[in-house]
Formats: structure tokens, C-alpha cells, sequence
DNA sequence: AACGGTACCGGCAACGTTACCGGTTTTCCC
DNA sequence: GGGAAAACCGGTAACGTTGCCGGTACCGTT
């Protein structure tokens, strides 16, 4: 029920003014030593702190950064780990929201967060969004902004994220030289930066090998392990059925190794596998299947370090991106020739 | 650039007092009707937000929670998820901060809450932590507060959690009912609430069954995959190895079922398992594991809506504690008799 | 004509902090 | 010993907002 105690009160008590108690706490200069003393030593006893709400008020700052991330999956969670690690450091208190993949969701974040006075924003972008109005708004009010993992060239600013392009290559041509020719792709929504990414490798790896690409063997679907289910199945129903499968992440491999194993097909033998983000759960399963690595933490780093950048440097930093690599992990579900 | 407008510029504008622009906007009352519409449409022009930290500043709250959490590992990140749909709901903003199951972090992150006036805390307490003092700095405040999952005797505050006991009970039974007779226990650390009540259900479980407890069976190890799986291997070396583990954790299951594995033995007919958390991987493993399911998802939303309860009646609420029951998944690795 | 009531509005203070300016005292130097 | 600089301190305004109080103008009633 005490209100906490205020610079005045330390001021009232020693009897001195407000001014002088603000810069013995603070500055040092233009203060007697013995003041000075005096008043660090009530500051201990009332346990005085600082009320940060009006030192945001006055500075215009809060210290707050602002996440936006479509959901808490495996990765995600990774990175946010990475983002608070760095900002943490730095000073920053992190305000994780989800917009749970959701356009309204991520427009309400954002307002909140706008709101709350951050003073700056991360942002990885939900797959539903095709309007970025709510994030210009950000930029319009010159507020930093780094977007990572789900960038998109519509939005255009700071960025971090994996070589998603490189990393469906070097998916797509291990595939190829295990000897696999009917390579099938199982994408994400349409819009989804990433996934285009991705199929753009896969297609650039199709077309170095010279191998046509088949519209039949590219499928989006939802990003999710059911949907990839009942895609894979389709896939193998086919007159030509594909000899391989690359899916774009993890739990849609999962769902495309279910399918698989329920049709009765062997991996690697009959059919060879690659997933997306060599998440813990690839080695558990089995077979265990190979998967294209991002280094989430270190992109979740690298967003927070690029963001703390954007907000030293006042210079223009909206063409940045860093763009980090991807590495294969090769596993029992892809890798036919043990002996290689 | 541009500053953000405040009353003061629309009281300007308009050649009218603060006061009233203020009273237009939000009360209604003693404002002419068409001072008030002038207000508002030049509010709308404007498009002007009013400061939340100015409003906070004066009001005294932020509508702010601040939620710590040890990690965001798959229960916790639902968890957060319930929280989140609730808070939002109801006109909060949460803050997200992990622990990182570290004291030392924990302590950090409380300060900066504090720092950040935060209107109350939902926490998990991290399983590094053996003191409470910073947390009970934070009641000392009178600042509201509920914990959630990892809830301990020694700090009294309003509380959601699961019926860890009976989840450790419902276990056991099971196992024992399959017919096991030697079952161990991999527990966490020693001082970790959930643990110890899941080894009291797993405890009064043998007792029930008669079943004399048997100290080798009793397993501590930190609550990861990796101990587990060593934690495992020296318990099937025993001479009079189990012939089933309760785990508490999904996690440590699967490190349970590597070590199994790796030693040939077969589930459920060697040797039986059972996990906790029920956790999406332990349907993708082979052979997929029974769990206790926490319904993680409303144990968040429940602990929200308690918070926000805490929040609007201020009576004391102490004592008030929710307890979620759990519910058995049974599946390969235990059920022995297929058509029971 | 005097009074009371209502509708409407503006000024002041306050939330907790700091930047800035101006003032007084002490110190130092030639 | 006179002047200047340094050391130290307090007052004021400001960040953006609202609660409270007081004031004016107008209306209707007796």
C-alpha cells in the first residue's frame, strides 16, 4: 500500500531540492561528494528505484523492443531465445506477442505494441498476411523495424534470414545425387516468402541437373503435418509417382514420412526424404530424415544485433540484409548409398 | 520526424482548452456537442493516439502482465499461448521473459519487469530456484501475482497448476495393472515441485498396490533427454533391472527410449514406459509412448483469468489455488495386453 | 429583479523525472 | 585584495494526460 518512494521524498528528508538529488543519483557533476553520499545512502535504505514511466515519458524511450512472431513453434521459439539473449545484453525488455498466423491478430499486436510506447519492432510475419499498411504505419512514424525469418520483398526493411533459396538447392541437388529423378516438392501457402524461396532452389537444382520440371510434383499445402499427410498420399496415388519428397519444414516431412510408412514404401530405398529446420524431432523418428539446418539462435542474434544497430546508427539502414547459411544434414531417410 | 500529435495540438487548433479536448474525447459530459464533434473529427484527422505512458504515468498502471517462464519448450510455449489468448481478451499486453531456467536470470528479469511497472506477474518458477526473495519483493508491493505449472509450497500466492500427484499416480497404476511389477522412476531435480508431487502419486500408487518402494528405483536426473538417456542405461544394467520407468517428462521419455532401445529390448513386452506431457513426438516415435496429459492450453488461460481475478477484486486471494486434473494417453509402449 | 440551476469551459496541479539557467558561496591566482 | 573561475545548489519548465475547482453565460422561476 506505501507508494514507492520518489526523488522528492529523498528530497524532503536531507532537505535538500529535487534537482540535486536527480544528479547525485545520476550525473555526479555540479554535486558535493558529502551530498552525494548522503543521498546514495537513502537511496539504499528506502530501496529507492527509479520510476520508469517517467523517464520514458521524458526521454522519449522505453527500452522496450517489440516481437512479433506468428507463432512459438520449435524455430520460432529458438530465435526469440536469440532475440532476448542479445537484447537482454543490450538493456531491452522484450514484448513477445503471436499473432498465431492470423492478419487481424498481427494488425491488433502491432496497435498494442505501438501503443506501449516500444521503441522499435522485430518481426517475422504471418503466413496470412498480404497487406503490410499495419507495419508502413511503423516506418511512417520513423519507429526501427528489422524483420526476420519470414521476410518478404513487400515490406521493404532491415532484414535477417536463412538463404532460402540456397538451402532448397542443396536439398533438392543431394537428392539428385543419390540418384533420385522424380523429385516432388511439398510447399507452403502461396504467399509465403520462404516457401517460394525454397521452391526457387529446388527448381534452380532441377534445372542444373537439367531435369524438367513436372507441375504434378509441385503441391502446396498448409504448413502443418495433416495437411502434408494427405498431399504426400495424393503424391503417391500418381500413375508416375515421385522417387522423392522435399518439404520445406519439419512437420510437414513428418506428415509426408506417415504417409509414406502407411503406403508401405521403405526409406530411402523406395522413396527419399528432406525436411526443413532440422528440428530435434527428425532424429527421433524413423527413419530419421534428413534435413536442411538454419541456425535459428544465431539468426534470432543476428536480427536483435542488426535492430540495435538500426537504433545507434540514425542513418538509413532500410536496404540491410543479412542473409545467413543453410547446412544439410544427412540422414537414413535420403542417404542410399551408405558407403558415399 | 513529425512528432505524434497530443491534445495539446488539437486544443490549439481548435482554440480550445486541454481540458476540454480531453473531456471530448473520453467523457462526454460538460462538452457542447459541437465542440466535442470538432474534437473528434480532428482527432480522426490527425489520427491521434493518446500516450499511453502519460496515461500510465498518471493512472498508475500499464495494463501490462509480466510473465516469466523457464523456457519456451513445448508445454510452456501453449501455456503462454493460454495466457495470451486471455490477457489479450481483456485489455492486457504481456510481457514475455524466459528464465532460461537460470536463478540468476530470473532475478534479472523480475527487476526489469519491476522496472517496467508491470500491473502484476504470472510466473513459472525456474527449477534453478531454491530462495523466493525476489519474488517476494514483488508482494511486498502489493503487486498481484499468480504462478502457474512449476508451483511450489514455499511461495504462497494464487496458483494454477496440474494434479501432478494424481498424474504420477494414474501413471504407475497403469503400469502396475499391465503387470509390471519393478517400476523406476526417472524424477527431475530434487527440488523441483512438479517432480517430487509426481513421485508422491507414483509413491502412493505402489503403496496402493502394495508394492514396497525400492530406493534404486529412483531415479534424479536434470530434466533433459541426454541425462535421461544415461540415467536409463545404468538402470537396465542393474542386476535386477525394472521392467518398466515413469518419466516425468516427454523429454525424458524419449531419452528413456533410446537407451531401451539401444540395449534391444522391446516396449511394452521387455520393459513398459510412461510419460508426462503428452507431447506431439511421443506420437511420431516407434514405438509411440503413453503420457499424462496436462491440457497445457487451459492451465495458461486459467491462470490468466485468475490473474485478471486477482487484479479487479482486491480482496486477499492468497490461498485460492486451481488444481487441473490430468488424463492417461495409453499407448504401445505400455499397453501389454491389447485387448484389455 | 433576484436567485438558483445548468451547460460549458479554462486554469491549475499533479504523476516522477531531468535539462537548463541563474544564483550564491568558496577557492584560487596574480 | 580584487576579480574570475569553480563548486555547488535550487527553481522552473517540460514530457502528455486528467481531476478538480472555479468561473461565466444563459435560462427559468418566483
Amino acid at each position: 500500500m506505501n507508494k514507492p518512494p520518489t526523488i522528492k521524498d529523498i528530497a524532503r528528508q536531507l532537505n535538500i531540492s529535487v534537482s540535486t538529488v536527480s544528479r547525485a543519483i545520476r550525473n555526479a557533476t555540479d554535486v558535493n561528494p558529502e551530498t552525494k553520499k548522503a543521498v546514495l545512502a537513502l537511496v539504499e535504505e528506502l530501496n529507492y528505484q527509479p520510476n520508469q514511466l517517467a523517464l520514458s515519458l521524458r526521454n522519449k524511450q522505453t527500452h522496450t523492443i517489440g516481437v512479433i512472431v506468428p507463432n512459438l513453434d520449435y524455430v520460432l521459439s529458438v530465435m526469440v531465445r536469440g532475440i532476448d539473449e542479445v537484447a537482454l545484453e543490450a538493456g531491452y525488455t522484450v514484448m513477445i506477442c503471436q499473432s498465431n498466423e492470423s492478419f487481424g491478430r498481427e494488425i491488433l499486436n502491432t496497435r498494442r505494441l505501438l501503443d506501449s510506447l516500444v521503441d522499435g519492432f522485430i518481426i517475422s510475419v504471418s503466413s496470412e498476411t498480404k497487406t503490410f499498411d499495419h507495419f508502413k504505419k511503423i516506418q511512417e512514424k520513423n519507429i526501427p523495424m528489422v524483420v526476420f525469418d519470414r521476410v518478404t520483398p513487400a515490406l521493404v526493411a532491415p532484414s535477417v534470414r536463412l538463404d532460402n533459396e540456397m538451402g532448397g538447392f542443396i536439398a533438392t541437388e543431394h537428392l539428385l545425387e543419390q540418384g533420385y529423378k522424380r523429385i516432388a516438392i511439398l510447399a507452403g501457402p502461396k504467399n509465403l516468402g520462404i516457401s517460394n524461396s525454397r521452391m526457387d532452389g529446388y527448381l534452380s537444382a532441377l534445372k542444373k541437373h537439367k531435369i524438367k520440371k513436372d507441375d504434378d510434383l509441385i503441391v502446396h499445402c498448409d504448413f502443418n503435418q495433416d495437411y502434408a499427410f494427405f498431399a504426400t498420399q495424393e503424391l503417391l496415388a500418381m500413375k508416375k509417382r515421385p522417387d522423392a519428397i522435399f518439404t520445406i519444414s519439419d512437420r510437414m516431412a513428418i506428415g509426408a514420412m506417415l504417409a509414406i510408412k502407411k503406403k508401405g514404401l521403405r526409406m530411402p530405398q523406395d522413396i527419399g526424404l528432406v525436411g526443413f529446420n532440422n528440428e530435434p524431432v527428425v532424429c527421433l523418428v524413423t527413419p530419421q530424415i534428413s534435413s536442411v539446418d538454419m541456425s535459428a539462435f544465431e539468426i534470432g542474434k543476428a536480427a536483435a544485433k542488426l535492430f540495435i544497430e538500426t537504433m545507434h546508427h540514425h542513418e538509413d539502414m532500410t536496404g540491410v540484409e543479412q542473409i545467413l547459411k543453410p547446412k544439410l544434414f544427412i540422414r537414413e531417410s535420403s542417404k542410399k548409398n551408405l558407403n558415399k
